[in-house]
DNA sequence: GCCGTTGTCAACCGATTGGTTGAATACATG
DNA sequence: CATGTATTCAACCAATCGGTTGACAACGGC
């Protein structure tokens, strides 16, 4: 559906230690510091990832006093499901009918390069 | 699995006109002349763009005369799905563990303040 | 064997990214 | 109210990214 939102959630995801955010995240809620401490990295840095998750709908925060305790939303992944399926699927398709076609051309040999010709408009 | 792929697959995807020539690669393989066509971008800007589909393993070339036909590898669709259902997943159980734990909780007060104590490890 | 077509390589450029440090904000507690 | 804790904001830096143009390689067709 929304384009920009699809790109900052694969962008979010290309990140290897935002990837292990959303990991960790996935077993339990856990604040910014808690979530900085395994990384050799500030926490600004990590406040950054959550940041960007964020902005991509992957991660929501609530308001715990000074804390802000992260949680994973799991909706979001199925946009993402979504709109993987649909090219897997379609690619699947193709390939499988390219199978028929294949068959098809054994005993017809000409209609092999008319097919190339075709392809190239 | 290999934590670089995984990276290379979404870096890969998040990129608009990269998602877009996934989708029309979809429908069938063209040559890169015929991808670059709708964008109004220069031939080598989609030759690159095609270039880092292909380091990440979604998109494959053939040799045809000059041209160099891409095809979408729906297989490593796959990988990506996996990787995100587990999280989506694990994030699905977790909250509905979660729904369990507060209607416990309804009756016995204070097991909430434990709970948020714990969970600052 | 030369020409046109198709695609990649190389060098460059401005914008974005992931990281840093230092200051500022928000809150709970003594 | 002063202090310590948790987090974000701001400015900066090097590296990467998406784009450009120009040169070059590979191939088919006259």
């Amino acid at each position: 559906m929304d384009d920009s939102k699809l790109t900052r959630i694969f962008a979010a995801l290309a990140d290897p230690t935002r990837r292990d955010i959303v990991t960790r995240l996935a077993v339990s809620d856990a604040t910014v510091g808690e979530l900085a401490e395994p990384y050799g990295v500030s926490i600004q840095a990590v406040s950054k990832h959550i940041k960007v998750l964020a902005d991509a709908g992957l991660v929501t925060q609530r308001k715990d006093a000074q804390r802000r305790p992260c949680h994973l939303e799991a909706e979001v992944f199925d946009l993402m499901t979504k709109w993987i399926e649909r090219y897997r699927q379609q690619a699947q398709e193709r390939y499988e009918r390219l199978d028929d076609v294949l068959a098809e051309m054994r005993g017809d040999e000409h209609l092999n390069r008319q097919r190339q010709q075709g392809a190239a408009s």
